[in-house]
DNA sequence: AGGAACACGTGATAC
DNA sequence: TGTATCACGTGTTCC
């Protein structure tokens, strides 16, 4: 009956109107588990910001969203709400159609209200930062912003974002069907909402979600505008879409774009196959995908979906006309079905290694196995690298204290740090190469959290600007 | 004829009297290709100092060497020197046996000091640091340690301390043989030091290789002594030795130690492998592991290695009696190496995969390929983390400079920076929980290169001691 | 040819 | 007794 999100039924029907089943079973579920408050909140980068306001402001798109990566103190690691821009569409109304506010808008208006302030609520906003107050009524396309920021995608839990993000792709998608199966859990909000594009580029540290009521097809200088704008040196490589055997794998929707995602490919469960499911990860079209090299099924007859010529050459397919015994016959496709297991998983291999020498099923072991060890050492590179620099910023903060002796009524504390990696360090070799050598400076904290260094130097007489030229030089902004 | 090391090939062979052949090889080609000047000198950490000088005072242990971890700009990492302690061997003279300084030891000596000086030269080592000059007499042992130090252990080259790091398995041989094939190029100069135990014990962010001139067998304790004085807080789990079948696969040496390793494994060649050889790395014992799952050769008659019960059900093995035609018979032997291949590079896989739920060849693939994916998303966390943590990096380099007035005399030059990730952001933060809201602090740069805070506050009398054990705190040491 | 790679049916084996 | 997996020889196809 009672749960975090709502205290009775009648409470947990009406948030259940708004936001629909399942984004309602997600966000209890992180309220619930206490998801969310694992994770740091990133504290909104400004670039960020104006990035996304870039991407919005003047175009088609509707809104972006900006999810980064964060870890939790667990290990566990999640895409969190980072940054975010959204605009009313333009030729819109905020209240569905017409602008005819009559009874029943108002009362959904309240409703989504009541549900956003719960949400803030149950999130762990204080009271006076909550933005449902300075909105006179919320749209649709409100309440699925609104909502996006109580979300988080952990990787541990398959979703589009993390997938997006792991393989690194971007995922398109432009017609409202597959538009909303991308949705998954908040595909009721953007129903609602009226999104028919729905967009995620991968980045380096997160990824950038636009939207849009207007269907717009695939176009690579958006990804790339998405990329300069917040991809910091759009590092992130755009990969070619995998190819085996020379075929194309996305067979699944229409034009190159969107990977279309079926989370349980349950597709010939039939067939006798245990619960995981390789075969498949994200990748179009599963009967094609999964069947065996030359194309035809154990079970149904269906089958021959590859360009095959059909009826030319049959070689010596079709069932053996069950001689004599029917257990042989029963061994017989036991066997059959083990080889087809085999072979879809060779097949699933070779979808996730990468640079795959031959075609060879025991190359494909060789890469398989090189691919291992060199992510092993990737990781255990990375790790060392990340454990030093660690150590370094952790000697940067371990500051000795060296003097704290009393007087009468105040108390010297010295503090000694190591230059590299001060913030300042920049600025004071710089003011050391102009033969400054002695370079001294207050500090004192702003109210707004920043620190302040205020170095006071001699200088000759114009050559003030020369320095502030070097110092800007020197800091490289 | 004239190398970067020599100026002619009589120096070269001087040089390699001394050093053998193989590390003047090893040591030329890094001169050659500037290896070693790529990578940035990890700075000697104190920490690091001390835990080896614990290690090799007042043990059986001859040398420690602490190898970090390095990236160079290109991307490429290393395990570079990064401390190193040293002592003579107990119950050893300097100059070989019996102390009688000869005339020929005395030219020994001179060679060897050139040769030192020459390498510190050749590596960029100034001339007032060599180390060489306050060395009366350098002994074998010397001469081992103080070469090392021009060592790097690249991560795309093959070599025991890279292959330790990597697989983060502790490497223990304590005999003269073995103990020898470790040291690889080094084994000249470990000879002639007379080492007999060498061990590598993988860190995070490094390796420790621990020398005695005694056999010492292997040992928890002290591989946890290193650990603990080295290895931060001991992260580095201390995996057990992969099995099998449930049998152990380190059948190389003596005891559950070393491990053995055939950087080439050419045994059975023969038998038509390809130059791949993945069928054994680093995993002892070649023509066990290799061999098919029911111990039997293809080519040799050697075979049946598994305790299976000399002669005891043969199954249907042996070669059929070639009947008929010898077409066939050729096709059979293709067939069954092809098989053999296969299978072993099931074998490789399973040794490289982690977490083997069943022995199935397909469940074996199915954890492959969520191996790879799991490594892959770590991958992309790790770097993204990085990034994260280097754009944090950057932004407190990124300084804002806000005012550069001029003034008759002197410019004052304001610089901004966020107090997160500051060095005193720890004190700040504690001096604001003691109720001291606007602490103020000079800055200036001592002559070592540290840059000095010096807080001035008002306390209450008899506050001081209170505030700095609260310091003390919240700084962690 | 003639090797390489694969799928297939079959017998064996372990639980 | 069924239900797995596996190895083997064979037929076939593609260079």
């Amino acid at each position: 009956m009672a749960g975090i999100l709502w205290s009775n039924d009648k409470e947990k029907g009406l948030m259940e109107s708004v936001l629909g089943r399942e984004a309602l079973d997600f966000l209890h579920w992180f309220a619930s588990n206490n998801v969310l408050s694992e994770f740091v909140a990133p504290g909104g980068d400004l670039g960020a910001q104006q990035g996304l306001f870039k991407i919005v402001e003047g175009s088609d798109w509707t809104y972006a969203i900006y999810w980064q990566v964060s870890k939790a103190k667990s290990g566990k690691s999640a895409l969190v709400w980072g940054d975010g821009q959204c605009k009313e569409p333009k030729g819109s109304d905020v209240n569905g159609d017409n602008g005819s506010v009559n009874q029943m808008s108002v009362g959904v208006n309240q409703m989504k209200k009541w549900v956003l302030h719960r949400l803030h609520a149950c999130f762990g906003g204080s009271d006076d930062d909550n933005v449902t107050h300075k909105l006179d009524s919320v749209s649709d396309v409100d309440m699925f912003y609104l909502t996006s920021m109580y979300y988080a995608y952990p990787f541990d839990k398959p979703s589009t974002p993390s997938q997006s993000f792991n393989s690194s792709r971007t995922i398109w998608a432009s017609d409202t069907k597959s538009c909303l199966e991308q949705y998954q859990s908040r595909s009721f909000l953007a129903k609602a909402a009226g999104f028919q594009t729905l967009v995620f580029v991968p980045l380096k540290t997160g990824l950038v979600e636009i939207g849009s009521v207007k269907s717009i097809t695939e176009d690579q200088h958006i990804i790339q505008l998405v990329r300069s704008l917040l991809g910091g040196v759009h590092a992130v490589q755009s990969k070619v879409a995998p190819k085996i055997f020379g075929r194309e794998l996305s067979l699944g929707a229409a034009k190159s774009g969107p990977i279309s995602i079926s989370f349980a490919p349950k597709v010939e469960d039939a067939a006798g196959f245990t619960s995981d499911s390789f075969e498949l990860q994200g990748l179009g079209a599963s009967q094609v995908y999964g069947s065996s090299s030359n194309g035809y099924h154990s079970d149904d007859g269906e089958a021959r979906l590859f360009p095959q010529a059909d009826d030319q050459k049959p070689r010596k397919r079709g069932r053996k006309p069950a001689n004599g015994r029917e257990e042989p016959m029963n061994h017989v496709e036991a066997e059959r079905q083990r080889r087809e297991k085999l072979n879809q998983r060779f097949y699933a291999l070779r979808a996730v290694v990468p640079n795959i020498s031959k075609m060879d099923k025991a190359s494909l072991l060789a890469d398989a196995i090189t691919c291992i060890t060199d992510l092993q050492t990737k990781i255990r590179l990375l790790e060392a690298e990340k454990d030093i620099t660690c150590d370094n910023q952790n000697n940067h903060a371990s500051i000795d204290i060296i003097e704290s002796r009393e007087r009468p009524e105040d108390t010297v504390i010295q503090v000694s740090c190591p230059l590299e990696g001060h913030p300042v360090a920049g600025v004071i070799k710089a003011l050391r190469e102009h033969q400054i050598m002695e370079p001294k400076s207050d500090v004192s904290i702003t109210e707004n959290g920043e620190v302040l260094h205020t170095f006071s130097v001699q200088t000759k007489p114009g050559e003030a600007e020369e320095l502030k030229d070097k110092l800007v030089a020197a800091l490289g902004n």
